[in-house]
DNA sequence: CTGAAAGCGCTTACAG
DNA sequence: CTGAAAGCGCTTACAG
């Protein structure tokens, strides 16, 4: 491993010349010097170590994108995670900084990863809970936070209007004459984004004299795939004829429900309507292609990224929180009753 | 920030007896003390710094994923990439490692990332050429590469029967009795996996006495989307009565097909049959149904990760290379002629 | 323009 | 069982 002494020795120079020519003081350096610096450095294809840097100036340059998992599961099969992780990697990149991806279970967990790599900053998706006052002795560092609820105040965070989200869905299929409305969710994961749709959706159905029905909600015991999906299609199915019509609080979940009614031969949206959330790919390519309400996935996550890396530029910019629009896209999921 | 110094000076001992208590040299320490170090970095909330436990043992714990792709492109919308990261950080997070996510345009890249942060392991996805012998100075880190097919020796890879999974493809559209067949491919970045599955399906048509025409034969021009699809889609349009089936060289390409031929008229498969490549869940959930050839993506993933912790556990474990089975998946996106 | 010294937070021999 | 010293690869003041 070449290190930069090994450069100032082959150059003549001392160490610290040769870190100036690295990091572009050329002001501290003569021209003739630089060059043949610069010259031996691409010969000898040296790559300053970063550990290194870091540790002395601390500051290095990771920034940590810390997802709520467990360890059974594949937090990426989620489309919802990979378009965000990968538009954040993306971003990240284009700013000169790293990328450390964190899949975490408890909120303990989180403090201890930030801290062990002294992250210059942080995106936090999925901890909706004031809970995320606990994570520990990282004041220090930016963190933005990606659909959380949190009441705490200092707290950055790119969310949703998921209210409205539940509210659009709610009024559409009411508006297309359906009253027996089932609820699906995934796993719940405390107070968020989930809760907060269903409360729009309820508060639409409410507004219709359309009482709470527990039998017509459902939450995944697991993430989103076939399996902790099934259940829920069986008493979709025995609920058939009562039910009209479903609100899947993901296309992901949604299109799961789809494929397993199908295989049971129960219709959509003939026999049962399903409007699900996030317009993601998928709901184009599936048949029926899919109603839902639309978010921009790619954006959120691109602008939790450029106000972390305006948190970092000053250091005293202020807490910064941004609630998204959403809407309804109309596709052939629902039917007119 | 508090610090091993912190820690030691609390507890009125040197420095070097509260590191023996963090990394379990119990045998080095007095229970007594032992227990008063534990209590205090407990209290205190003390994560030791990993870029200075790195510098000082020359062992980062930093798995680097390292991903071809360009700036613009999200890689993680791949579903192919998207399952196999997930499963990389799952299994890396198990044996208490960090992952690095890179995504890197030019070979050149890959060196510097890893020298950076002296990674401890690298898997690398979706670099094929014989060029991987150009990663620069970092022949001391164990790699494993997935899907390359480069002639160098001493490397590690996981791949697939690449060849064996287009012929069953050929044969398979042959035996339904289609004998002008288009070919799609995503955008070719050097011999690799889609030459190989293009190679074997060309060898069961040249067996059938089909001669190559290249107006069948396309390649995207970006990264899978409906746009980069969607010139592709209006050709096979036009080709419609002649060209009677597709072999597409993934799933997600296929999906992309599918909805893109429905648009404009074109039936699947009564006016073009599809089969496409890699079995992902999307398969069950598109209408009709699609014809694909199997591949387990997180088994390779994890494949690679177990592989390349069999090499950090023993330096001179030497390369290690396997070749995963294909199978073909039968559903409805095929017609028999 | 150039360098010698100190130090970032930790661990690894080496003494006692 | 415990500690003083040296050093990992780098940068940051401080002198000249």
């Amino acid at each position: 491993m070449v290190t930069l002494k090994d450069i100032a020795q082959e150059a003549g120079v001392s160490p610290m010349t040769v870190s100036n020519v690295i990091n572009g003081n050329m002001a501290r350096v003569s021209r003739s010097k630089a060059e043949l610096i610069q010259g031996i450095i691409e010969r000898r294809n040296y790559v300053p170590n970063a550990a290194a840097r870091g540790l002395v100036c601390n500051s290095s340059r990771i920034i940590a994108v810390i997802i709520r998992g467990t360890s059974e599961v594949n937090i990426l099969v989620s489309p919802f995670n990979a378009t965000a992780v990968g538009t954040i990697i993306q971003k990240v990149k284009a700013h000169g900084y790293y990328t450390m991806v964190y899949v975490v279970d408890y909120l303990e967990e989180i403090g201890r990863n930030l801290r062990a790599w002294n992250v210059s900053g942080a995106i936090i998706i999925g901890f909706f809970d004031d809970d995320i006052g606990l994570i520990h002795d990282a004041d220090d560092i930016p963190k933005i936070f990606i659909d959380s609820y949190s009441h705490l105040r200092r707290i950055s965070n790119v969310g949703l209007d998921d209210h409205k989200g539940g509210e659009l869905a709610a009024q559409y299929l009411i508006d297309k004459g359906h009253r027996e409305i089932a609820f699906v969710a995934p796993p719940l994961t405390g107070l968020g984004v989930i809760q907060h749709r269903y409360e729009g959706f309820r508060r639409i159905l409410s507004a219709h004299n359309i009482p709470r029905n527990k039998d017509y909600e459902f939450c995944q015991e697991s993430t989103a795939s076939p399996d902790s999906t099934a259940w829920i299609v069986r008493r979709l199915t025995d609920l058939r004829g009562r039910v009209t019509a479903v609100f899947a609080t993901s296309d992901h979940i949604a299109s799961y429900l789809i494929t397993g009614l199908h295989a049971l031969g129960v219709r959509v949206p003939e026999d049962i309507s399903v409007i699900g959330f996030d317009n993601i790919p998928l709901c184009m390519q599936i048949t029926p292609q899919l109603t839902t309400i639309a978010q921009d996935i790619e954006h959120k996550a691109a602008l939790a990224v450029a106000i972390l890396f305006r948190q970092l530029a000053d250091k005293n910019a202020g807490a910064e929180s941004v609630t998204l629009d959403v809407s309804l896209i109309e596709r052939d999921s629902v039917r007119q009753r």
